[in-house]
Formats: C-alpha cells, sequence, structure tokens
DNA sequence: TCACAATACTCAAGAATATGAGTAATAGCG
DNA sequence: CGCTATTACTCATATTCTTGAGTATTGTGA
C-alpha cells in the first residue's frame, strides 16, 4: 500500500506528469522505492479516482497533451495518516547478496564481476546524489540549510541514499578483493 | 525468481526443515531478503518437485514428524547458473523513508518516534549479527578467517548487514535530532 | 528522407509476495 | 485440569509488481 504514498510524496516536490515522474521517480527516491512507469499511471489514476490528487490537462503545441498532478488537500491528510500509523519494517531484495551468500570457488569470478559492476554503479548514484544536494542546499553549509530550509525531507532521504551507496561501493570493493585473493591462493595450490 | 535462489543459499548452511528455515531465514538473510513462513513452504515443495532439493522425513517421538532437506548437485548447479546471470538491481522499500520525505511540522513528531524506534530494532539487529560473526570466525581473526575460512559468503553477508544496520541507526538518530530542533525552533516563533 | 529516439500514455496477463485462516499434536505452567 | 505456547505444516485468496505489447505524434541525426 505504500507506492502510493510514494507517489504521494513525490508529487510534493511540485505538480507532474506521469511521464516526468516515471524519468525522476527512481532517481528522486533515492533508493528507498522503484517502480516502473506502468505501476506509476495505474496508481496516479487511482489517486486522482480518490481524490488525493488532482489533474489538469495540459495542451501542448508540438507534443501530446499531458495531465500534470498535484496533491490536494485530502492528499496531504492521508500522508499525515500514513505518518503516524505503524511502518513496516523495511527490507532489502537483493540478488547480488544472494549470490555472494552462496559464494564458492566455482561461481567466484562471475560473483567479482558483479561486486565491481555494482561498485561503479554505487559510484554513479552517489555523483547524482551529492550533485542534488549541493543544488538543494545552496550557498548554505548543510547544517545551515537543515535548521532552517524548508522541505528538507528530500535532502534526508537523499543522505541516507547517499550513504548507503557509499556503504555499498566500499563493500563491494573489499568483498571483491578478499574474493580475488582466495582465487589467487587457490590457484597456487 | 529469487526466493527460491536465497532458499537454496540458505539451505547451504545444512539441512533444514520448512519450519527451522521459517524461524531463521530472515535473521540468516541478513537484511537482504524477506519471506514468511507460507511462502518458504511453497517453495520448498516447488524446489522438491524440480530435483533441486531433497528432503527426508525425520519421525520424531514427541513431536511431529518434521521433513529436512538438503540442496542436491542439481541445486549447487542451478545456484552456479544463478551467480553467472545478470543481477536485477538492488531495491529498498521502506516505508518511514517515505515519512521522511514527506515530513513537514504536522507530521515530524510521528516521524521522530519512528525514527527513535527504529534506531533500537537497527541496535539490536547489530547486536545479533556482531555475535554470530564472533560464532563464525571462532579464535581467528576477521582477516584471517576471510582468507582462508570456508564458505564465507554468510560471513560476508552478514559484514554487509551490520554495516547497513549501523548506517541505519546513525542516521535515524541524526535525523531524529535535525527534526527536533526543528520543532523547537518552530515552538518558540 | 528515413529510420530512430523521445514524448505521453494504455491495456492485459502473468509472476511474485502477502494475508488470513486452518489442522493437529505435545509441552509446560499455575 | 485447563490454558497457552510450540512444533510442523497446508490451503486459498488477495494484493502488488513485472513483463510485454500497443497507440499516436513529433523531433533529430545520418
Amino acid at each position: 500500500m505504500a507506492l502510493r504514498h510514494a507517489v504521494l510524496a513525490a508529487l510534493l516536490d511540485g505538480e507532474s506528469s506521469g511521464y516526468e515522474l516515471a524519468k525522476t521517480f527512481d532517481a528522486g527516491m533515492a533508493n528507498f522505492w522503484h517502480a516502473l512507469p506502468q505501476q506509476l499511471y495505474l496508481e496516479l489514476t487511482k489517486l486522482e479516482k480518490d481524490g488525493l490528487i488532482q489533474g489538469r490537462a495540459v495542451i501542448q503545441e508540438t507534443r501530446p497533451t499531458k495531465r500534470l498532478f498535484s496533491v490536494t488537500n485530502a492528499g496531504l491528510a492521508e500522508l499525515e495518516r500514513f505518518a503516524e500509523s505503524s511502518a513496516k519494517p523495511a527490507f532489502i531484495r537483493d540478488d547480488l547478496l544472494i549470490k555472494v551468500r552462496a559464494v564458492d570457488s566455482a561461481s567466484a569470478k562471475a560473483v567479482i564481476e558483479q561486486l565491481e559492476e555494482r561498485a561503479l554503479i554505487a559510484a554513479a548514484k552517489i555523483d547524482i546524489f551529492e550533485r542534488y544536494m549541493e543544488r538543494q542546499r545552496g550557498d548554505a553549509d548543510e547544517q545551515a540549510f537543515l535548521n532552517s530550509g524548508d522541505r528538507i525531507g528530500p535532502y534526508l532521504t537523499c543522505l541516507r541514499g547517499l550513504r548507503y551507496e557509499q556503504e555499498t561501493a566500499d563493500w563491494c570493493r573489499q568483498t571483491a578483493q578478499i574474493l580475488r585473493e582466495r582465487c589467487a591462493a587457490n590457484a597456487d595450490t
């Protein structure tokens, strides 16, 4: 039931069409939710039907007409209710971790490659998050921004995403290194 | 398609019944997969039908008969294939992060409480992981264990789970602190 | 100019996950 | 002696998420 709330939260940043949302959602939700365009369109339709968001059609000259959605007061109230409801424990689902958990000498090579690949992906995300955060806080330093900025939510969650990716990158590199050394030791014998 | 592989990986630690697996799965998978007992029983049934695990009935005197499952050679081969297949990018799904992202003065109080609660949960997990890791490496220090231990997969993923929970706890406490300060500043004006 | 990418969506079907309700026996506690 | 917890599972349904296939128009590079 929480994609619903993730979409509402995303629309707090300003009205958006389904298409725009689909492009920015994964990045904007900084690592703690993910959805395909089809799900987003569907969810937007439902949210509008329930009166939590409202859409307005924008007729464009050169592009198809789009519908921009924004959160209604009922939507804000729903987010309030959501905030007060008890949160389900979070969970990650990560194929790569399963591969590492099951790793043995036969699969080590493939796993090492994927760890390195993942470290690169994480590094790219770190860049994106850092740029976003710089832009958000502008001239102020972080502490000042967090004390006085309004709508600091996206910044706070981006901070979490940033650290998560830093940990991911570090762990992937270290784990790949350990597995490489074990492969080498194995080959010697 | 990966609960399947998570269960296979879990059974590498030794044969287990559905019931035992259900109790240890969430903890053992150290934060990167989660499943309810019903799903696990179902998956075990499918895995057995596909010949990737085999079960043997153990008749107990005072308890109902249980079935212990272990990974077959076909199961090991399937894990190999899985390791070589390209991994889907991981994703987290976390209600609490959505709440933080949408946080405003109205919802701050509820969100602070949940952040503090989450920090405690994370601390409890950290304890569990640390104890598991100590037990695993025994007398050896970590480096030595990782160099020479066999089946280091569970240790490596536990390490990741540990750091993840440490980050979670830190971030939750810091974020709660920031929100508290803003509440106080708000009340002053 | 011609294919290909981008904008802006929709619909249907399928796989994976979650929820709720049972069954049935024994163990331990007061 | 009755109550609840534990062991050990099963079945059915509901929700959620993913996948694949479309539609229709416009902008852009070779």
